[in-house]
DNA sequence: GATCGTTATAACATGTACTGTTACATCCGG
DNA sequence: CCGGATGTAACAGTACATGTTATAACGATC
């Protein structure tokens, strides 16, 4: 069934709400006032930011009122970006344990297989990059009612 | 890490392995030969055989001598038929638990990333459709050294 | 410099999926 | 009827994602 992970997800509605606060006048932002919005733990949320700020789109500032807050224009940030700060690992997996090598195809499925798939992660990076953040939440705000 | 599935893995390995076998003259053959190449057990080959079944491309002969053949020629069988056969779900996971409704980008953000993984996973299809069994097994073939 | 709210992170619990394994019922050619 | 294989259920082990609690570190404000 994959049962993918919602990093991307997560950290796509996190970067979103940041961006929207900010048009708001709310330049820094806690990691609760975000959970409240995901509607999960602080904690999840400050994981997926840890990710975000190493990719250097938010910094956080510590100490009383603190918080965090974007450093990079949502305009600038495709989703293909998010996705490398935020996942990484292949999108379909080889053997557990490696095929007979003694067999033709034991021994030459890995390398074909590594072309497909090579091809196929980069079909998906170029998606993920023809959309930014800021056109993820235009599409947010025109979803409402 | 994502820790994708192997399925696509195995199920073109079998497939491959399939086909070299019938061009040597052995159109019948056990999950437990197949197992040999990919080194497992031989359920998890009668499992992944099961779907491959369902969507038409081998069929099984039961009792004394039973075994698995292709009844489908490989060219005409694409790694997308292959995908559809043994995986679903999406390649990205939607929140665990839904977002905060009375938050804009909570009402929004599903509907608007639906749309964007949709793309994805359309391309995705594409790609895969592009490259048939028999394209693998060449590919595996000229890998040998 | 002490306080307080927040980040940062470790540790643990829980749920779920994948893989591998054993066991056994079922089938059918000989 | 036998024997060898499929078809499946049940279970163990591993891995990972998510959620939760606890605690250390930090720094603005008082």
């Amino acid at each position: 069934m994959m049962s993918a992970n919602s990093r991307l997800t997560i950290a796509a509605h996190i970067l979103a709400w940041m961006e929207l606060d900010r048009r708001g006048g709310r330049e820094v932002v806690t990691s609760e006032q975000i959970a409240g919005s995901v509607n999960t733990n602080p904690v999840v949320i400050r994981r997926c930011l840890g990710d975000l700020r190493k990719a250097g789109f938010v910094e956080a500032r510590r100490g009383a009122g603190a918080g965090w807050s974007l450093v990079r224009d949502p305009e600038s940030i495709s989703l293909f970006d998010v996705h490398q700060a935020v996942e990484q690992g292949p999108l379909f997996g080889m053997h557990h344990t490696p095929p007979n090598e003694g067999c033709p195809v034991g021994y030459g499925i890995q390398p074909a297989l590594r072309r497909v798939y090579g091809g196929l992660e980069e079909a998906v990076r170029q998606q993920l990059a023809q959309t930014s953040v800021a056109d993820v939440l235009r599409d947010v705000l025109a979803q409402q009612r």
